[in-house]
DNA sequence: GCGCTTATCGCAC
DNA sequence: GTGCGATAAGCGC
């Protein structure tokens, strides 16, 4: 963990915990509702995410509704599994794109 | 459509 | 002060 949880990060948990299930989210959306453009900061404190269950970061998706982010073709498995779990709450992923992502995209 | 570059933010060294 | 990271947007080809 090359972040701990500062001011920043838990106000990043707490915006992510705020998106409900079915839902999805960007860094843009994040960063902007923190009030700055730090798209990469969020990332990072999801990167280090000490909040495993707590914080889906498989909610968070880039600004295009692709999933490019999380640990990149690090692990397929990884990427898959919460795709499956996206499914599972009702968000149709397609080739790590997500379908309607418009409209499920949840503004704060 | 794809790839590179610049901008931006927080933290570690 | 510099570098790094799960990005974003712009520009050129």
């Amino acid at each position: 963990m090359t972040k701990p949880s500062s001011k920043f990060s838990q106000r990043v948990y707490e915006l992510t915990r705020r998106v409900p299930k079915g839902r999805v989210t960007t860094y843009k959306l994040l960063a902007e509702a923190l009030g700055s453009r730090a798209y990469r900061a969020v990332g990072q404190v999801m990167r280090c995410n000490p909040y495993a269950p707590a914080v889906p970061c498989h909610r968070v998706v880039a600004s295009d509704g692709t999933l490019g982010g999380f640990h990149g073709s690090k692990s397929d498995q990884e990427l898959a599994r919460k795709t499956r779990l996206l499914h599972a709450e009702g968000v149709i992923v397609v080739n790590q794109h997500i379908k309607d992502f418009a409209q499920l995209v949840y503004t704060f």
